[in-house]
DNA sequence: CCGCATCCCATATGATACTG
DNA sequence: CAGTATCATATGGGATGCGG
């Protein structure tokens, strides 16, 4: 990532767009933050598999990619939460086609998903 | 790619559709092929900076993922043409509010962009 | 012209250990 | 608990050359 891949390409956003969300972790965290706030030992715990180093480095991409907000509390046992910036949500709203086409073609089931990411709970 | 990304990683589809998408050019492959069928030196001027190794890749890979035509013309030049199936055409369209979102948001500008995936030439 | 095979390198990701 | 540093590995991707 960050490696700015020559613009234009495609010549829309989905290659910017990729860039974002091109981590391997990316899509989940953001899509675990999408509920709610979570601290950094709660989202290793959510994504079963992550490294503390991938995780931290996709945190603070996204940090600088605007969509992710890093509260710390300086706590005597010390506190961060993060949390999805409204531009977050805007992504996952825009992501959530795509999670569905995923889920519909690939994984080839539609199950009566609890649609989180359609704009039902974007007041987070 | 093909690894198969341990599923339900995040619980939706966006994964799975993340690693049909996730090679570095894969979505402007498809996003050439939206607008029409292609031969494979057409692909490659259209996408300065390819390889013909990481193109047929994805080419092949995309094939496999039933996203992409592959129709073969045995005449004396031989000649390919790539095309989009239907499957293929819902996953640009899938594609479309993401690309928008990066346009907005990264690229920083709505210019008056030729809706071209969002379902209007949807044709082939 | 289409496409594949091989070698090589850059990077992302992962494991582990250590610090505040 | 949060985060960093280092080392090791896997994979993607690029360069080049060959075959149909």
């Amino acid at each position: 990532m960050r490696t700015a891949r020559r613009p234009g390409a495609s010549g829309c956003g989905i290659d910017a767009a990729m860039e974002v969300i091109g981590g391997k972790w990316k899509s989940s965290i953001l899509w675990a933050l999408n509920e709610r706030a979570c601290r950094f030992g709660e989202l290793r715990r959510m994504l079963p598999g992550v490294t503390e180093k991938v995780l931290a480095s996709h945190l603070r991409e996204m940090e600088t990619d605007g969509i992710v907000h890093r509260e710390v509390y300086d706590e005597v046992p010390p506190r961060v939460e993060y949390s999805l910036t409204p531009l977050g949500v805007t992504l996952n709203e825009a992501l959530a086609p795509l999670g569905e086409w995923g889920r519909e073609h690939l994984l080839g089931g539609r199950a009566d998903h609890h649609v989180d990411a359609t704009g039902d709970r974007v007041s987070g």
